[in-house]
DNA sequence: AACACGGTTGACCATCTAGTCAAGATTGTT
DNA sequence: AACAATCTTGACTAGATGGTCAACCGTGTT
């Protein structure tokens, strides 16, 4: 008796990793009313029933999803902290956004349609945890400013640069691949994106004496 | 006989009018499906039954919606028409993106989600005008770049961090307001944020004999 | 005043969907 | 083998939602 809870446990953890992979993609093409249970149950190869098993409810689930994904964001933010030189640090933090918008391209979707729609589900994590990484960011930049690193400009118009243009080649995916004569970006467009991104906001940022 | 369809089309204009706003706004916050007939009838301060008889179907509606978007879009693009340098015709742009993610921010939204959910709707506009539309503005650029005016980028990207930087402002407005202290952006931070973006842009393409 | 046509609307219906449940299947332990 | 905890699943329910319809209203013309 008293057994299997822990026996068990890579059932559960493996049925709620394809559950939590299936709500990703299905809630980023489709939004949070616009998924359904059924859908997700269907991608992720089981009963709809199970997903209830797993999950108590639809919105449980999809915090769940939109909880991991903000894990991701923070995570590729510790690029930012690596080092003292704006220049690598921006390169770092630019390529591993750029990294997890051609890994994560749901993830990303997911995200956005929460932001668009008010951030019903996750305005807290806006209020405390973003909001103080945030801040911890503007304050690097003002520093490089301070230091005469960087030309005088706001931190905040900055960081926001940052964010739309790396997140957009996850967002806007489809709109760039049927620009791309319908083809995905190649491992040589997406370095050269990358490349273009970093370059014209750092040459953007660069104080005269460091060009 | 034969008279009315004249003498009573300012009431169908009026409240056609009536429901493509509402649409614009309950479909931007909801997205397609989360958007109910209802919660736009609502809006619009007209009985549900009265939509379908302007509108045979949501998914018409909707289409409207998206194809006055794209308007306003397109013609925001003639900014980049206008000027022959590089400097005044991406500010001009800018400027107006901007002012655009700030008059019509359910509009982008919609728009994004449109896109996020990979255009079911309106993937012809993507096709045709848009990709003729971008590919004239590449060749803009290409000729800035073989007339030394700006430094060797691929066009391209360019404009993607154009569309993404200046959308950011409205499909993120919430994410932004609740980093601004729960307030909406002032006239200045708005003039603040359109200088940044256009600033950095420029100073990152600009050749070193522009400078 | 009578008419014709467009506009308005409450009631209704077929369908879809989140969530429930109870019976049964698995699995690890003894 | 016997067991208990966990997992699986088809069938079901209550409520929401897009769309329909038939009766009614308002307005401009004759």
């Amino acid at each position: 008796m008293l057994i299997l809870k822990a026996a068990k446990a890579h059932i559960r953890a493996e049925n709620e990793r394809l559950i939590l992979e299936a709500g990703e993609r299905i809630f980023a093409q489709h939004g949070f009313r616009g998924a359904t249970m059924q859908m997700i149950a269907d991608q992720a190869g089981l009963p709809k029933a199970n997903l209830h098993y797993y999950f108590d409810s639809k919105e449980k689930l999809y915090r769940c999803v939109v909880e991991k994904i903000f894990e991701i964001w923070l995570q590729a933010a510790s690029s930012f902290e690596n080092s003292d030189e704006p220049k690598e640090a921006l390169k770092l933090y630019i390529y591993e956004k750029m990294q997890i918008s051609r890994r994560h391209p749901y993830g990303s979707k997911v995200w956005a349609n929460e932001v668009m729609q008010g951030a019903p589900i996750i305005q807290d994590f806006l209020e405390t945890q973003l909001r103080s990484w945030t801040d911890g960011r503007i304050e690097s930049i003002q520093a490089w400013i301070a230091a005469g690193k960087i030309r005088s400009v706001e931190p905040r118009w900055v960081m926001y640069m940052i964010w739309a243009t790396t997140q957009h080649y996850a967002d806007f995916g489809h709109q760039i691949e049927t620009l791309n004569a319908d083809a995905p970006l190649s491992e040589a467009q997406w370095e050269a994106a990358s490349e273009t991104v970093f370059e014209v906001i750092w040459n953007g940022l660069a104080s005269k004496q460091s060009l």
